[in-house]
DNA sequence: ACAATACTTCGATTATGATCGAAGTATGAA
DNA sequence: TTCATACTTCGATCATAATCGAAGTATTGT
């Protein structure tokens, strides 16, 4: 008799085309209604109906009403490092579909990976801070240092408040367009909010991909 | 156009029974056969066959002939960890598949995660390390302290040699049977590979779980 | 109140892929 | 050489689940 996780359960949730273009496009961090999703999938509002109904069941999505609308999430972090696995095994072994689109350079240099920056730009961010010695690198593992606190002070980032939640402060995070690390973890997410605070990019509706700027792109890799 | 990784098909691959019951045999980190990977599945070794074909084709496989005998393991370890990402976020979602047979005692206490040692035992470890200060733990992150450094060698550890790979040398690694962290990386490679040396544990054929003898796991025990 | 919009549920259809018996190929042992 | 064993491939079967039209429920706007 089998025993453990189920991770055929949750491979069938996600191997779904539809299903997973819907977990794709909640990648964004935001909450899509029903009727976007089914767009996002290319299926009816029915078929996506049944779809989203099961992913909830298997505890992926998170939902809220609102007025005749319900909102679809990823439930929580976990879902999301778990997907952001999967694209980079995926990217890894050649699992790539098809087309390099119009949006593809877009998407390639900045886009959004659940709640922080990926991308080109991402990468580049990293590299820089680790050539710089701000961000101490062994493996997987990550540590600001001095300097690296500094320059993020100087950004206006509150290291205090976001280090005290349970997320890691730093986390590499590979990158599946440039095959390199980008930074996740609490960190990489109060950057993502503050470079569009600041003002030097900014989301645009519909897709994951993030829009710098011409100022805010020289102002990020001065900074970086 | 949807363009990037196809986590569809990589779900799909992991998402028929048969083959999760595969790839999860393969957590142990030995490659077998087609027909004891047709067992592992309860399905016919023709049947196994088509799957296993599946799988080397999506990369998730390598392969080796040996006369008559094709073993299959998995392709890299970077699979390993995809999987035990999904066990542990199967576990965390409740997915779990029935029932708590009379081996489940015995991998729960101790059993092979790929490459490295998880169970109960492997949770205390870890939480012994971090206790006793010789793991500093931040989050995800991980860095061995002097007087880890010194454990180690005194178990007879070279840490030079298995801290020069490219795999980091702590990792933590949710355990889902424990649902806490159990120590990854080369590290937990090599203590896995030296419990054994010792005599202190044994693997048994056809199954994951770790075998201490009572004094290796009193042993164990007194040095974690 | 009525119409429009955003879903959810139902039921029939059908494409897909897992399955195994049969057959074939490759290797090892007697 | 023959027989046994370990697979791989082929083809037919069939269970399953995605799909959408239809219908129903809930909310909003006029």
């Amino acid at each position: 008799m089998k025993e453990g996780p189920d991770i055929a359960r949750l491979g069938s949730l996600i191997g779904d085309p539809a299903r997973a273009n819907m977990l794709t496009a909640l990648m964004s961090g935001k909450a899509l209604t029903a009727s976007e999703l089914a767009l996002e999938a290319s299926v009816t509002v029915q078929t996506a109906s049944a779809h989203l109904g099961k992913l909830n069941a298997g505890g992926l999505l998170r939902q809220r009403k609102q007025g005749r609308h319900r909102y679809f999430a990823l439930a929580d972090e976990d879902v999301g490092h778990l997907l952001e696995g999967m694209m980079g095994l995926a990217a890894r072994k050649g699992h790539m579909r098809t087309t390099t689109g119009p949006r593809d350079p877009a998407m390639r240099k900045a886009r959004v990976c659940y709640n922080h920056l990926a991308g080109e730009l991402a990468v580049h961010m990293f590299d820089g801070l680790v050539a710089k010695g701000h961000l101490l690198e062994t493996g997987d593992e990550l540590e600001l240092t001095a300097g690296g606190r500094a320059l993020m002070a100087g950004l206006g980032i509150d290291l205090e408040a976001i280090g005290s939640s349970r997320r890691p402060l730093c986390r590499a995070c590979l990158d599946w367009s440039a095959r390199r690390s980008h930074l996740a973890g609490s960190l990489g997410v109060a950057l993502m909010e503050r470079f569009c605070q600041l003002g030097w990019a900014r989301r645009e509706a519909g897709t994951r991909a993030v829009v710098f700027s011409a100022r805010g792109e020289k102002e990020f890799l001065r900074t970086f």
